[in-house]
DNA sequence: AAGAATCCCAACCGCAAGTTG
DNA sequence: GCAACTTGCGGTTGGGATTCT
């Protein structure tokens, strides 16, 4: 395996385009494809050019204007190329990323990983550049900031270690500012905040929890019920009830997909308006979840699969950075939406913290 | 107003896979 | 099968733009 000589070599330039190298190069992929990239820069340059590229024309050259050679393309193929691709292909995209589409970036690289030529795919106009860069100053630091490793997409175990002390936090702050909190509206909306809270990352762990035990690489839950105590995330009554998360029951599911089960305390959503336009987490029903009654009272059955999981951290659990198979690429962009965490729920929830 | 810090992104670097003779 | 060459990709960086102090 040979590497293309570097730009170095022979003076070629580099650096940032100017316009002339861009209409250049852009003149002549029009014309003739950009065929052999290592081909180009020379072949652009003998090529005859329209007369609005007569300021670059060599000057050698510019008394016989029968015979007017422009001076060429300066530059390596691999330059031009990257140039072609991430700035002067006419389908691009320009401007900030939408909502939308920035939904699609994590969603895929939950997904695929650092591939940026395959999310670039499902994204039309943007290319992997872009996708990258955007990535990697903003979305990384946003789920980074939210307490979720960027690469897993799942909570960082030293933020959930911080939790009760962020939690505590929260509370303390109410204190310290003696605003008129014992309002009663206030007040409540501030414990339903942090139960929210609680909720949310007791879901994340069940998650895990779900995703490493029908993942047969997967040898622990790193986080027990025990440590849920401890950190206070739960009491010693929803211990109880929780104690068979230890050892999640693995159900075939209807389609062969494997379920995992769990008997789940009876957890009350927070009744403020924190979350109305959220959808209901644990207790009641979820579209992309099945629950059903177990007898018990104040318990159910809660059944989760790879692809049935509650909605806040539903990412496949294959994303292990580049894992990525042509088929798992394919089966992305057939695949139905994803379900993400919502930018919403972050921004309450660390601002909640902050 | 000015310097420092941070953000942002175009472009480069180097590796690896694919292609060709 | 091998080596040279080409292309594509992901990681990193330089420096201009913007924001902060």
């Amino acid at each position: 395996m040979g590497r293309s000589p570097c730009c170095d070599e022979n003076g070629l330039k580099k650096g940032p385009w100017t316009s002339e190298e861009d209409q250049k190069l852009t003149d002549y992929i029009e014309k003739h494809g950009h065929g052999s990239w290592r081909a180009l820069p020379k072949l652009a340059g003998t090529q005859r050019t329209p007369p609005r590229l007569a300021l670059v024309r060599n000057v050698a050259h510019a008394s016989d204007s029968s015979s007017v050679r422009y001076t060429g393309l300066n530059r390596c193929g691999k330059s031009c190329r990257l140039r072609w691709t991430n700035y002067l292909r006419p389908d691009i995209k320009r401007g900030k990323f939408t909502p939308e589409e920035e939904q699609t970036i994590l969603q895929l690289h939950s997904v695929l990983g650092n591939k940026w030529s395959a999310i670039a795919k499902h994204l039309p106009g943007r290319t992997d550049n872009e996708i990258k860069n955007f990535w990697n100053t903003h979305l990384k630091k946003k789920l980074i900031q939210m307490g979720f490793d960027p690469m897993t997409h799942r909570p960082r175990t030293d933020f959930l270690a911080a939790l009760p002390q962020l939690i505590a936090l929260a509370n303390l702050r109410q204190l310290v500012e003696q605003r008129p909190w014992d309002d009663q509206s206030a007040s409540q909306l501030q414990a339903d905040a942090v139960q929210a809270a609680k909720l949310e990352y007791l879901q994340c762990l069940l998650q895990s929890a779900a995703a490493i035990a029908t993942s047969p690489s997967s040898s622990s839950i790193n986080t027990s019920p025990t440590e849920l105590e401890q950190i206070g995330l739960l009491s010693p009554s929803q211990m109880s009830s929780l104690s068979s998360l230890s050892s999640p029951r693995i159900l075939e599911g209807v389609n062969g997909q494997d379920l995992v089960t769990w008997q789940v305390p009876d957890i009350q959503i927070p009744s403020s308006s924190f979350f109305e336009h959220e959808q209901p987490i644990i207790n009641g029903t979820n579209q992309n979840s099945d629950y059903s009654a177990n007898g018990g009272e104040g318990e159910k059955l809660l059944l989760l699969s790879e692809d049935s999981l509650p909605p806040l951290a539903d990412f496949p659990i294959s994303n292990l950075g580049d894992a990525c198979s042509t088929s798992s690429c394919e089966a992305v962009g057939n695949s139905t939406q994803l379900p993400i965490w919502s930018d919403s729920f972050y921004d309450e929830f660390m601002s909640e913290f902050a």
